[in-house]
RNA sequence: GGAAAGGUGGCCGAGUUCGGCUGAAGGCGCUCGCCUGCUAAGUGAGUAUACGGGUUAAACUGUAUCCAGGGUUCGAAUCCCUGCCUUUCCA
């Protein structure tokens, strides 16, 4: 969320920022409605400052046994009204509300402009496309007896997936092994969060009031499972200070994520790509507001080191202002290299939120020499996407007999297998 | 599932009987100052947030906030209703 005062008095950078995003978004309306907000404020508390000075005099009048039905049947009116004022104001306020909780968060400078992924700036390339001497295939036609799509479909729908032998293993072995180095080489606590999240949350976090369609809501509750662990981790700190010589926190977690994928219709039907339920390992960290794109880098850092000892080739794109999250002020994707779909694929996602989500959130700072406690900055990234760094093993390190040879970082989490054989 | 108690400021804790003088006693903590070789103690002042008005910025000033939302009343921390949460006891 913007901040109110703010947008009221940088009118232009607030409208460049939703053109720039090419948002449809009215300013017009929130202006109206904050004069609007204001004049009857005014009205309000005139009449409320007025009452609070006459009813000492009611009750003093009473006490010397004065008559007091003229005076009382007056504040009486001014109460009528104050009452209407009262709803009228609530009810502006509220519109005012919803109109900033559906602003996007207002892009960095350094994004680039572009309406969406074709004007992604790419960053660097690092590491090496694998060569095969043979035609490389798709993840799910190496594996099929271990991956069934049938057997889910029939225990849920589509875009559920069993896990089986060593791919379940492997994707165990891929989640230990990346909060394994997150929280011993890049000192992230780790934590289990709730899997399932209140209302207040997700607006924490800005997934509410405006994409409800992504997310699964649990019947006869006001409850949501997660979509990712960003949610409930960047939660944690939700209507809470904190100390400024705490910073920066930083926490690991690995959840279930689920996702409608409403208006992915036709879009990677096949494969454990696009799921509504898949693992995630997340990061979150919880900034000073003086350096957050420095913490920026630092965890996008963390993410790439995780490819870096799978050994995958990967590249990092900063999003541009058409194809960033709503929350986000800068995102860098992690796309690994893909041989069986021959494409760059996104693993992992980093972004700095600045203050949107803490101010959301009510996630303040205590500031040494400040009296006023200021938004914590918070950053959440993928590190990784568990079940697509599963594909890019099985696509990366498929061998001409069908095998699939097992980096050596993660055979310690296999028992020491070294090598899947072909079905 | 049955019964009871309770939710007040950063924390503890008065006030709720009999509504007005309470943004809210007292204590702790914290900040700044004084004092004392050091530490401890003592001592003085200050110490919530949000939204308005005001100002270059302040000062200053208005309103709201005693879990949340309604109600009664000229006036509610205090009375009534609903919800949420916590604790204790019984099964």
């Amino acid at each position: 969320m913007l901040d109110l005062k703010y947008v009221r008095t940088h009118i232009e950078e607030v409208k460049e920022s939703l053109e720039k995003r090419h948002s449809s978004l009215s300013l017009d309306i929130f202006l109206e409605l904050d004069e609007r907000r204001r004049k009857l404020l005014f009205e309000l508390e005139t009449l409320q400052a007025k009452r609070n000075l006459v009813s000492p005099e009611i009750a003093k009048k009473k006490k010397s046994g004065e008559d007091t039905t003229d005076i009382m049947a007056e504040m009486s009116i001014i109460s009528e009204r104050v009452k209407v004022l009262n709803a009228e104001v609530s009810a502006v306020e509220k519109e005012e509300e919803d109109w900033l909780l559906s602003v996007p968060n207002m892009p960095h400078e350094s994004v680039p402009y572009g309406k969406s992924e074709e004007d992604n700036r790419i960053e660097r390339y690092v590491g090496e496309k694998p060569s095969f001497s043979f035609s490389p295939k798709e993840h799910f036609e190496l594996a099929a007896d271990k991956l069934d799509f049938e057997r889910a479909a029939k225990i849920t729908g589509a875009r559920f997936v069993l896990y089986r032998k060593e791919l379940a293993r492997l994707e165990r072995a891929l989640a230990n092994f990346m909060l394994d180095v997150h929280a011993s080489e890049h000192g992230y606590e780790e934590v289990i969060p709730p899997y399932i999240v209140n209302r207040a949350s997700l607006i924490g976090t800005g997934n509410l009031p405006k994409f409800a369609d992504d997310l699964f809501k649990l019947e006869n509750w006001d409850y949501f499972l997660i979509p990712t662990a960003e949610v409930p981790v960047t939660n944690i700190y939700r209507d809470e200070t904190i100390a400024e010589e705490m910073l920066p926190l930083a926490f690991c977690a690995l959840t279930p994520c689920f996702r409608s994928e409403a208006g992915s219709y036709g879009r990677d039907t096949k494969g454990l790509i696009r799921q509504h339920q898949f693992h995630k390992v997340e990061m979150v960290r919880f900034s000073h507001p003086d350096n957050s794109f420095e913490q920026l880098e630092l965890m996008i850092s963390h993410a790439e080191n995780i490819l870096k000892k799978l050994g995958l080739h990967y590249r990092v794109i900063t999003l541009c202002t058409g194809d960033m999250g709503f929350s986000a002020r800068k995102t860098y994707d992690i796309e690994v290299w893909l041989p069986g779909q021959d494409k760059y694929r996104e693993i992992s996602s980093c972004s700095n939120t600045g203050d949107f989500q803490a101010r959301r959130a009510n996630i303040r700072v205590a500031v040494k020499g400040e009296k006023k406690k200021l938004f914590a900055h918070t950053l959440n990234g993928s590190g990784l996407a568990v079940g697509r760094a599963l594909v890019a093993i099985l696509e990366n390190y498929q061998q001409a007999d069908g095998s699939i040879i097992i980096p050596e970082v993660l055979q310690s989490y296999m028992r020491g297998l070294k090598k899947i054989e072909k079905d």
